[in-house]
DNA sequence: TACCAGAGGAG
DNA sequence: AAATCCTCTGGTA
């Protein structure tokens, strides 16, 4: 059993040795590789010979070797160039680029790490479970009198800790009585101290965060050097590293790979808000222990004992948390780390464009196909700018309909790249010119029939594993083996769904608008077709978006044959289509309620509502709203009671009336998704986020999601706003949230059924539904 | 009232 | 640093 856990070269008398951290047989172990020197490629302009003659007077080339590799789905020559030193790379590069007989390079911006891994073939992070790999987890409570805490004023005063031996500490210097995981600890500095030695003594092969790279890392090292120490917590002995990555930073630890949460967790949950309470709360249904921040200080500063333990506790509770979602988390994380080739450090913090691209360069190799090279700024801002036709959504019939079918197609986007062979080699290739010989996409250009691209290739590699997983999985009996198939099956999932985005997406090395633009193409021609068969066989289509239909048919009342209807409607179009596509039958709702596009709710025969779009599905809402929403839509597709939803919101504004809705139900959720001086207007999430800079020091980072109440304080609607914690209970704008929370949300759901907005608002003389 | 920047959802 | 399509709010002129 071996696992690569993280891997990294240093420069040894002018040569780079790789070295690969493992985890053998329950030991950690460091290989070393001292026999593979860098390179990159050289498209040679004219004769390779010639180039070759160019090298000669380029310092640091240790040997050259004339390669035939396809390039855009052509053989071409080419030269590899062996430098001494990663080092070196880019400076020859730049010198190689200028040889008169070069035609570019190639592949040089490839990490020397992530180079030797692809060409080695090695796995990161394979065989890697629970069983095998020992893992902490580690929060620290920071002092924090005036809001925001400053690395260098105020100290942390407690480091929680979780492992998976089971060891869990609270450490703090606090002299007083203390709950049995608490241990207390001279100083600060020796608290720190303590923290890095049990990793240490414990042996953990990986740590593990919740917001570590932007909060507990940073601050851990700044206080560490105030003391003038550092944090030795590499397996190496080397020290904790903050690395800049893109717009993130990252807290790096070599060979002992630092997983941070937070990311993981953005990416795989839809919820509002993603602090680790909401997190746990998503998982595991179970509210955690949470205390205000801002009485940290006071706890901490105070005599209350009961209060003190009661903060020993939660500190605790933090750490333990964030070790169970860890174990929840990392399969995944694990497997896409296996897939892409890329140690569980750098998958864990990818963005899906980088994950897809990771799989690409990896198999790439494994093809000789030469990596095309990354776009430049500008290119990537032309490409952004000027945008594609994409997907087509159909005007709904606004309204409640009875006796839906739902129809879509599997995995439409993948299916069209596999089945039209779609790929930046493939498009209008010069062997297949006749019609018949020849993909026709619809938007004139075509694809080739005879040579497979590489992008289809490799997605029906990915979408074939999935199926051979999925199936291993059904038949497995161990529950734990099978959660692990159904991990593998899931990462399969996410790099085969992210291809088509990859197409079209501006700073990728395959990038290819024209297979983008067919694909989208493609899927509005099928979609096109389905919903012209559905009418034909005489059926209404009520809505549809992408790659779905929703269909009735008033005139048959007999549900039996309606079925009948449908699934014969639905063989009808899968007998026309490629074999790699099927419309499927999703399924059927007595009741649903169209609103616009986008925007609908359909319930179906044991009455689960299914919303989108809808107030009720957004985070920008408040609770009172969206309860109120949703209790409107049940009654109106559960009920058919009109007057039973007039009266559910007759309730809601009384309540919000006696000034006694809690705070957390009238927050409302917005991300701030630029740097604060990038505003041009500023809505009352940025003026609640300025207040509370103003008044705490805050700072809010690009992509900080901000809670604000519409107090009752102010003139405009941001001048009222406020963050949520500076808001007593009672406090808030009734009008606002009559006005433009609850009614807005119920008006349009009720102004589709034929109410006008004037009569939900009680105006005119005739008294009316909504008379308030 | 018309227009916009901004946000977040659907698929 | 995955695509586009779409609706809706709050602020401003």
């Amino acid at each position: 059993m071996k696992t690569l856990l993280d891997a990294d070269y240093v420069t040894r008398d002018n040569k780079a040795v790789i070295r690969l951290f493992y985890k053998t047989d329950g030991v950690r172990t460091i290989e070393e590789v001292t026999d593979f020197d860098p390179y990159f490629y050289a498209v040679p302009e004219g004769d390779i010979d010639d180039l070759i003659k160019d090298l000669k007077n380029v310092p640091h080339v240790v040997r050259t070797v004339k390669k035939k590799m396809i390039y855009i789905g052509k053989e071409i020559d080419v030269l590899q160039i062996v430098v001494q030193e990663p080092g070196n790379v880019p400076e020859i590069r730049g010198q190689v680029r200028e040889l008169p007989h070069c035609g570019g390079v190639k592949e040089a911006s490839i990490p020397f790490t992530e180079r030797y891994i692809i060409d080695s073939g090695r796995i990161p992070m394979q065989d890697a479970d629970f069983a095998n790999l020992r893992i902490a987890a580690v929060d620290t409570e920071v002092y924090n009198p005036h809001g925001m805490p400053e690395a260098d004023k105020n100290p942390i005063i407690m480091i929680s800790y979780a492992d998976s031996l089971g060891l869990k500490k609270v450490w703090s210097y606090r002299h007083t009585t203390v709950p049995d995981y608490v241990e207390v600890l001279k100083d600060e500095k020796e608290m720190i101290k303590k923290f890095v030695e049990t990793i240490k003594a414990q042996e953990i092969d990986l740590i593990v965060s919740y917001n570590g790279d932007n909060f507990d890392f940073p601050y851990l090292k700044d206080r560490a050097a105030k003391y003038k120490f550092e944090l030795e917590l590499g397996i190496d002995g080397s020290t904790i590293k903050m690395e800049r990555r893109g717009m993130n930073n990252g807290a790096r630890v070599k060979g002992r790979p630092h997983v941070d949460l937070y990311p993981p967790c953005r990416q795989v949950f839809n919820i509002s808000r993603y602090t680790l309470e909401d997190i746990y709360k998503e998982l595991f249904g179970i509210d955690k222990k949470d205390i205000e921040v801002e009485h940290l200080a006071s706890v901490w500063d105070g005599k209350d004992q009961v209060k003190l333990n009661e903060l020993y506790e939660y500190s605790l509770s933090d750490a333990e948390a964030t070790l169970r979602i860890a174990i929840a988390l990392l399969p995944l994380q694990y497997e896409l780390s296996r897939i892409t080739g890329q140690p569980i450090y750098e998958c864990s913090r990818s963005t899906s464009g980088q994950r897809v691209e990771d799989l690409l360069v990896k198999t790439a190799h494994e093809k000789n196909i030469l990596v095309p090279n990354r776009p430049s700024d500008r290119i990537a801002e032309e490409r952004t700018r000027n945008p594609y036709e994409g997907a087509y959504v159909v005007e709904p019939e606004k309204g409640i309909h009875d006796n839906i079918a739902l129809f879509d197609f599997r995995s439409l986007y993948p299916s069209i790249i596999i089945s039209h062979n779609i790929d930046q080699a493939t498009v209008d290739c010069k062997c297949c010119p006749g019609k018949e010989e020849h993909h026709q996409s619809p938007t004139g250009h075509f694809f080739c029939k005879k040579q497979r691209g590489f992008l289809p290739d490799t997605l029906e590699i990915l979408v074939k594993r999935r199926m051979e997983v999925k199936k291993e999985a059904k038949a497995e009996s161990d529950p734990e083996k099978k959660k692990l198939l159904d991990v593998k099956q899931q990462a399969l999932k996410i790099l085969a769904n992210s291809m088509y985005g990859y197409f079209g997406f501006a700073r990728a090395r395959w990038y290819s608008r024209e297979g983008a633009e067919a694909i989208a193409a493609y899927g509005r021609e099928y979609i096109h077709k389905t919903i012209e068969e559905a009418k034909h066989q005489g059926f209404k289509v009520v809505y549809g978006d992408t790659d779905s239909v929703y269909i009735t048919k008033p005139s048959e009342t007999d549900q039996k044959k309606l079925m009948e209807d449908a699934k014969a409607f639905a063989k009808t179009i899968n007998s026309q289509l490629p074999e790699a596509m099927e419309l499927e039958f999703q399924g059927f709702y007595p009741r649903g309620i169209f609103i616009t596009k986008k925007r609908y709710a359909v319930m179906d025969e044991k009455g689960n509502l299914t919303v989108k779009g809808l107030e009720t599905k957004r985070r920008d809402w408040s609770e009172i709203a969206k309860k109120t929403q949703t209790d409107v839509l049940n009654a109106l597709l559960q009920d058919k009671d009109p007057q039973k939803a007039a009266d559910i919101v007759k309730e809601a504004v009384k309540k919000i009336k006696t000034g006694n809705v809690p705070l957390s139900d009238l927050s409302i959720n917005t991300q701030i998704t630029r740097g604060m001086g990038e505003y041009v207007n500023e809505g009352p999430h940025v003026q609640a986020a300025k207040k509370a800079m103003k008044e705490h020091g805050y700072e809010y980072k690009q992509g900080t999601i901000m809670t604000y109440v519409i107090t009752k304080k102010g003139t405009s609607i941001s001048d009222k706003a406020r963050i949520m914690e500076d808001v007593v209970e009672g406090d808030y704008d009734q009008e606002y949230y009559i006005d433009n929370q609850v009614i807005p949300a119920v008006a349009r759901i009720l102004e589709s059924l034929g109410y006008s907005e004037d009569e939900l608002k009680g105006k005119g003389k005739q008294k009316t539904l909504f008379d308030f």
